[in-house]
Formats: C-alpha cells, structure tokens, sequence
DNA sequence: CCTCCACAGGAAGCGCAGGAGT
DNA sequence: ACTCCTGCGCTTCCTGTGGAGG
C-alpha cells in the first residue's frame, strides 16, 4: 500500500476539522467572560503606547481561569497595534514560565532572550548575568513589559527577595523602562509576600473568578465550532465537560483537555460522533496518563520509595511511617545492590512525592512511640507497577512482583 | 509536669558538570 | 590549559518537637 494512501486516510477525519483549536496555548480571537480582564489590563498597559512606563499589574486566581490567556491576548494585541501607529518608544514582551524557568538565572536569561540578547545557559555569576541584562537594556531605551507567569511556584523555590530584585532593576536601566506582570495561581500569595515587593507590584491587581459551567459551555462550544465537523458532537458533551471543569475549581483548561481527548478517542474508535461515555474515558485517560508521565518522570531513588509503598499495599498495609518506608527502601537497593541515599535525602524526596500528588503524608505524634510521617500511597499500585515495569533498573523486580501478584 | 521516642528539617558544604574569561 | 563561577544532587551534622507514658 502506497504511504500516501494511508496519510490520506488518517486526514479524512470524521471528527475534527482542526484539533488545535482545543490546545491550552491556542488563544482565541475572542476570549469568552474575561472582558473585564481584557479591559483592564489593556487599560493599564495602554501607556506604554504613549511612551509611559506601565504600572505592575498582579493577576491571581485558580488553574485554568484564563490568567495567562488574558495576557497574551493583551499583550499580543498591545504589540501589533504599536506595529501600526507610531509609538515614542518599542515595546517589547517576554512571557516566562517560572515553574519551568525556577532559578534566578534561568528567570533572568530568559528576560536576556526577550530582547535578543544572547547568553550562555550556565556558567555566568548570577550579578554578571543581571549586569548584562541591564546594560542591554540602557544602550535599547524600550519599554519592556515582563510577564512572570506562574510566580508563586518561583516564589516556593527561591523566596521572595530575587523578585524584589527584578522590580528595583526598573531604576537601573534608563532610558529603557519595565514592567512586571506577575501571574500567580496561589490566591493568598500576596498577602504573605515581603512588603516591599507587594507595594512595588500591587500597584494594580486583577481577580480572575473560577469559570462557571455555563461560561465554560460557552468557550467550548466557540472552540467546537471551529475545531470539530458540524454534527460531530452529542447534545450533552459540552454541558458534560463543562459540568467537569466547573467542578474542579471552574478549570477551562481540563474541559479543553476532555473535549479534545474524547473526540481522539471517539476518531481512534472509528465513529463520527463523539458521545459522553468518550468523555468519560477521556477522563480516565487524562488522569492515567497524568499519572503515568509523573512516574516515569521521578528520579530513580523516588521510583524505588513508590515501588516500596505499592508492594506493602499490595500485602495489605496501606499506611507506612517513615522509617518502615526507608528500611523497605534499604531492602531493595541491597536487592539490587544500589547506592543508597541517606535518610535526609529521602525526607526531601519523600516531600517531593507528596507535593506530586503521588503519595499523601501526615506528620503524627505517637507519643513515647515518636514522631514520624504517616505515609499513604494516593494511586492504584497497579498503574506504579505499569509504569514502572519497562524500567531498564526496576523492570525486573517489577515483573517479578507482577508475577506472583497475578499468580 | 517532665521525658524521651523517632523522626523532621535547617545549615553548611562537597563534588561534579558545564561554561566564561584569560 | 588554567582558574573561577553557578546550579544540582547529595551528605554531614545538627537542633527541634507533639504528646503518651512515666
């Protein structure tokens, strides 16, 4: 069979028309419910068109309330109407992630690369690397708008102080000037934030409220329109993955996920129309893979802790405390004949666990029996197992314990 | 009220990789 | 080729602590 012949058959979907359009970074020409955002913040970057430096603008709400969305579209629009008239100064914009960009370095390379400034990856001092930027910026004279998406996760990390840097640099680096737009999914985030900063970047604040299901009905029904063939939705998907979303603190992001999900799975069913029961195994497909990817994504000594927790659920004892945990885990690396991490290392991967959701744990206080964790495994030992058989260093003892769990 | 258990988690620092400047 | 710098993963050493049993 002609290659060709099979693209083309894979192309004819009977489902959508573009799936794009359902991806979380796809930003629509009109964003459903957050015209107030819009508004606002077009109101406060609007100076930069008039040569005037912004006011820091502190954007808060949950996951998948259209923060990072609303900027964007701001901003994207601030951009291309500045390209049309004639603005005093150039503006320029750099989105960063900061959970994925979490150190001060990365934070200020990554402000580098927005005004075309190129710098190693590692290997400068941190000042050195802030020196540049702010050199960078004296000799360009623009008015440099800065999104910090995702602030608070940085926060966690390195505290507060490198943020307070950032916003004094603006007094550093005329005739250029900056702006911070500091995006955070932590609601109280502010209010524990070292004053200074919260005087510098709350000069202006925006609340992004969850999404209703009725207005998460509307963005997904905007985003069928254009992404799926006419008809190739139920009557009730929408108002289903909507009803989900809204349950999970007004998420659009994961009703965006669904409908996307469910209509892949419908397509990979061979049917032209996607039905709520996709949904539903779109959902279980979500978490699994979420769940899935967080494992095999562990380092190899967190993937050893898991396997303990999964074997002792597997024997019945679903609660281990911390040193039944460590002493599981000096079981296997003998086993194995590993290195083995001190038990000060296993506390912070143990933290590490619990922050991904894997594991749950509770510091209880026994008394004359002690102080310890209790730790509880918060996922099927199935899927550890699963994700963990096609470990080139656990495989085979996973496969062992599958065999006589089967068995 | 005091003790003492079984840990938690802070502080400091070490070795390595990777890069800059010289 | 060398010295110096940082981030990262980790160890060493350490102090702190809630509450049942004495």
């Amino acid at each position: 069979m002609d290659l060709s012949d099979i693209f083309n058959k894979a192309n004819k979907s009977k489902i959508f028309i573009d799936r794009s359009y359902l991806r979380p970074d796809y930003i629509p020409k009109e964003l459903p419910h957050r015209e107030d955002m819009i508004n606002g913040m077009g109101m406060i970057l609007a100076s930069a068109l008039s040569g005037s430096r912004p006011s820091n603008v502190f954007a808060f709400g949950m996951t998948g309330t259209g923060k990072t969305a609303v900027a964007k579209y701001v901003t994207n629009a601030l951009l291309e109407h500045s390209s049309k008239i004639k603005t005093p100064i150039p503006i320029a914009v750099k989105l960063i992630n900061t959970r994925e960009n979490d150190t001060s370095y990365r934070v200020l390379a990554e402000m580098a690369s927005g005004i075309n400034l190129k710098v190693p990856f590692t290997g400068l001092s941190v000042a050195e690397l802030r020196a540049r930027v702010i050199s960078a910026l004296r000799t360009r004279n623009i008015i440099y708008i800065v999104i910090l998406d995702e602030i608070d996760s940085m926060i966690k990390k390195i505290g507060d102080s490198f943020l307070y840097q950032i916003t004094r640099m603006n007094e550093e680096i005329n005739p250029s000037q900056m702006s911070i737009i500091g995006i955070t999914n932590d609601i109280q985030l502010s209010d524990n934030l070292d004053p200074r900063i919260k005087s510098s970047l709350d000069d202006e604040q925006i609340f992004f409220p969850q999404y209703k299901a009725e207005e998460l009905q509307d963005i997904l029904s905007q985003r069928a329109r254009v992404a799926f063939l006419p008809d190739a939705l139920d009557n009730d998907v929408i108002p289903y993955c909507a009803a989900i979303g809204a349950r999970e603190h007004g998420d659009a992001r994961r009703s965006l996920d669904l409908l996307r999900r469910a209509g892949e799975i419908a397509e990979r069913k061979g049917k032209n129309k996607v039905t709520k029961d996709d949904v539903e195994d779109a959902r279980e497909s979500l978490d699994n893979d979420r769940i899935v990817d967080a494992i095999k994504s562990l380092t190899f000594d967190s993937k050893v802790l898991l396997l303990v927790m999964a074997m002792s659920k597997i024997r019945g004892r679903d609660k281990l405390t911390s040193g039944e945990l460590y002493a599981g885990y000096e079981g296997i690396m003998n086993e194995i004949k590993g290195q083995r991490l001190t038990e000060r290392r296993l506390t912070e991967l143990v933290n590490f666990l619990e922050m991904s959701n894997l594991i749950s744990a509770n510091l209880i206080s026994e008394g004359r029996g002690g102080r310890t964790k209790h730790i509880y495994l918060k996922t099927e030992p199935k899927r550890i197992l699963q994700s963990l058989s096609d470990d080139p260093q656990l495989g085979d003892i996973v496969n062992m314990i599958n065999g006589n769990y089967l068995a």
